[in-house]
RNA sequence: GGACCCGUAGCUCAGCCGGUUAGAGCGUUCGGUUCACAUCCGAAAGGUCAGAGGUUCGAAUCCUCUCGGGUCCACCA
């Protein structure tokens, strides 16, 4: 053995040797107990970064539960991430000089799956490199053909039962990525911009969107305000930039009259709010941004005897940008001595799409909602009654709050990169129904018989189908898969992902299957830098996973991710901490070299320890180490259990480094020299008992002590049974 | 406006279902090169446990408030 470890050489042969030897694979066993976590799956198109090595402690979960003799599956994927996973090829043309546009669909989605399948083998190889005991035989990828069919047929289940409609209304749409979003995905952020007063007929509105006054139908003021109660109901006429029009005032009690001049404008097409109070009121829902962002006057341009100076205007406007047409006509507005003030230090909370920062338009534009109180509903039932639990215990109250204030769900997408939604529209017929199959073309219409049959040309959010994962990808592999390991035992994740993923893999595993997805949640931490700022390659704090692996060894990255931080906690890391950990597995190494050469001359002396009992010991040293060896096998057991990865690190550490390598062996040393049996034989048992222990945290260098001190008949420790108190 | 987390040694964090001299990693200082390890060993310095009040025989730990950081949610145009 070298003096120093060698984890390069080490931790290479140890993972091809557990996959080939098919100890990640399981049965479905009756006399064993299944433990099943499904991995949730990386972006199939991107290399892992430090965040997934925290599903280190799913490996830990799975060693242990492996060594514990459970039918023990990890259940790898890959995720298509839809519009994520576009993006980012979207950039890639960009640097290209192409974009999406010059593409049709067939060839852009083929392009995306061509540039996903080169990147992919990346990411599962980065999960072996951090010895990641995953069942590869069962890998499954979001749009397998079947996973595709089990999807579809939930939608259509969902259809039939009633949970799904078709409703235009507005989306939060990202006019440069050209897709609308659920609620979720909005990220609302903090702006100063100008709040402009505007003469409006025999009143005065406050407005920071000028431009969309031109698709206003209506005034609203709060019905308690005095001063307009004697406007309510009456009809003005308001002088334009456009000329006059005719606008009625209408009552909402959602109007602050402290805000502004407490009296609003009213536009249906381009402001949530304002499309509610529209549907109460009736009042019609035109828009004048188009989809690409930019004015849309063609209205009013197609319309006949137009004063000459209206139709510069619209022509002016039309086809500009939101910005850039807003500016011109607030010039246009003090030029007509219609703009009465301006606030320039109006701050408020704007919509953003969370991927490109562009501002979010609210458009009118018909999706397919799910109807989620009745799915929530249960979803709730089953956390309240503690079907479904929570580990740190904290996040229960956070996900029941998610749960309880959920809103339809959009899961209608515009983008290519995705699973295509099984709705058809009869051309013929012209009427709003749609024909949703199970995933199969239907032949014709089978109202009118019509051939001419059109699908939805979008896809699902990628939410919709991940939020299928633990059930599908139990079922595509095998029945018996679904029947023996589900409901899995644990799905463990980063909390930033609870309301978008596991909130609704809870709602739609109950749907689908009638039965919880998993019986407890446990969330992890956001991996930060050493003083706990976020990660980002814009601060330029990122730390590589598999840089670190390959300097300091994959044991290392894994014991630093788990160590220090009171678990669901965010975690700060550091190459400083990753390297003390590597200083660990030397300390090991060494404990083992010293092991293992006194062992050798014992053999050499014939005085080796034949089976000899470590109990009977009266050394007090002996005593003492096997008593704490008795309580680090009790705590780390139970803070396995309890989802307290960094107490059993911790105890292991200190057993291993400043109990056994300080204490024991120091005093130990002298007996040694004197070839006695009883010593050697606690020391051997001490320290191959600790190696099974902290094996789950450490598998590449547990494994290999194991077999460096007596390679001749020691089972792998990875199927060693796990160690328990008599 | 609502919810949650955090403020403990220079730094990053444990401890917090109350009870011996408040711990760890990294850092600092001092001393060690013989037969496991300098990716090491031994020793040391360093904390009004954010602040105030309360409960208690006893509080870093429970309760209330204040201050300071962070995160998330909410249709004020």
């Amino acid at each position: 053995m070298d003096k120093r470890y060698k984890h390069q050489e080490i931790e290479k042969n140890w993972y091809t040797f557990w996959e080939k030897k098919g100890y990640f694979r399981p049965e479905a066993n009756k006399v064993k107990t299944p433990f099943a976590i499904i991995l949730p799956p990386p972006n199939a198109n991107a290399d892992l970064h430090l965040g997934h090595a925290m599903y280190t402690v799913e490996d830990i979960m799975i060693r242990y539960h492996r060594m514990k003799g459970d039918a023990t599956l990890w259940l790898p994927g890959a995720d298509h991430a839809g519009f994520e996973t576009q993006f980012v090829f979207e950039k890639k043309l960009q640097k290209e000089g192409k974009s999406r546009f010059d593409f049709d669909r067939e060839t852009l989605y083929k392009m995306i799956w061509d540039f996903v399948h080169e990147n992919r083998g990346n990411m599962e190889n980065q999960l072996r490199r951090l010895g990641f005991s995953l069942d590869w035989s069962r890998q499954v990828f979001t749009l397998d053909p079947e996973i595709i069919k089990i999807v579809h047929r939930t939608f259509k289940k969902l259809h039939d039962d009633g949970l799904l409609y078709r409703d235009n209304r507005l989306v939060n749409y990202c006019t440069k990525d050209g897709t609308g979003f659920s609620d979720l995905e909005v990220l609302y952020v903090e702006r100063t911009d100008p709040l402009y007063y505007m003469k409006y007929g025999p009143f005065t509105i406050a407005t920071s969107r000028p431009e969309t006054k031109f698709r206003d139908t209506a005034l609203a003021v709060n019905p308690d305000d005095k001063r307009y109660k004697s406007s309510l109901g009456k009809t003005f006429e308001i002088m334009g930039l456009l000329g006059p029009v005719k606008m009625t005032v209408i009552p909402d009690p959602e109007v602050d009259p402290d805000f502004g001049t407490g009296i609003m404008k009213v536009t249906p097409a381009h402001d949530p709010h304002d499309f509610e109070l529209g549907h109460k009121f009736n009042l019609s829902v035109t828009p004048i941004i188009d989809f690409a962002g930019r004015m849309d006057f063609s209205w009013f341009l197609s319309q006949k005897n137009i004063d000459p100076k209206y139709r510069a205007r619209a022509e002016k406007y039309h086809g500009k940008k939101v910005k850039a047409a807003r500016d011109l006509m607030v010039e246009d507005l003090k030029a007509d001595g219609l703009l009465i003030k301006t606030d320039e230090k109006y701050t408020h909370r704007i919509g953003t799409c969370y991927k490109c920062g562009a501002t979010i338009e609210p458009l009118p534009l018909p999706q397919w909602y799910i109807k989620i109180r009745p799915l929530a509903d249960k979803a709730i039932a089953s956390v309240k009654s503690k079907k479904i639990k929570f580990a740190p215990k904290r996040y229960e109250k956070i996900a029941l709050q998610w749960l309880t204030n959920f809103r339809d769900w959009n899961i209608s997408r515009q983008v290519v990169w995705g699973i295509r939604i099984p709705a058809w529209k009869c051309l013929d017929c012209r009427n709003d129904e749609w024909i949703v199959t199970d995933g199969n073309s239907p032949s014709s219409c089978p109202k009118c018989k019509g051939q001419n049959l059109e699908q939805d040309p979008d896809t699902f959010d990628t939410w919709f189908s991940s939020g299928q994962w633990p059930f599908a990808t139990l079922e595509v592999n095998s029945k018996k898969d679904f029947g023996y390991f589900y409901p899995t035992s644990v799905m463990e994740t980063g909390y930033d992902i609870l309301p978008w993923w596991v909130c609704r893999m809870i709602m739609l595993g109950l749907y689908a299957t009638g039965e919880i997805p998993f019986q407890t949640v446990c969330l992890h931490g956001l991996v930060r830098d050493a003083k706990g700022q976020k990660m980002s390659k814009s601060r330029g704090n990122v730390i590589n996973p598999l840089s670190m692996a390959d300097l300091y060894g994959a044991d290392a990255l894994r014991m630093a991710l788990v160590f220090g931080t009171a678990f669901g906690n965010d975690v700060p890391m550091s190459e400083d901490k990753i390297r003390g950990m590597r200083n660990f597995s030397n300390k090991l190494w060494n404990i083992g070299r010293f092991v293992k050469m006194h062992r050798e001359s014992y053999r050499n002396q014939k005085k080796y320890p034949e089976n000899l009992s470590v109990e009977k010991s009266t050394n007090a040293e002996d005593k003492k180490i096997l008593g704490e060896l008795t309580k680090l096998t009790e705590v780390v057991t139970e803070t396995v259990e309890e989802f307290r990865f960094d107490k059993g690190a911790e105890a292991l550490y200190e057993f291993l480094w400043h109990s056994l390598a300080d204490k024991y062996i120091e005093a130990v040393k002298d007996r040694l020299k004197n070839y006695d049996r009883q010593a050697l034989a606690v020391l051997t048992h001490v320290f191959i008992t600790s190696l099974k222990l902290l094996h789950p945290f450490m598998p590449f260098i547990t494994e290999e002590l194991n077999k460096q001190l007596s390679p001749e008949n020691r089972v792998p420790l990875i199927v060693s049974p796990w160690p328990v108190v008599k």
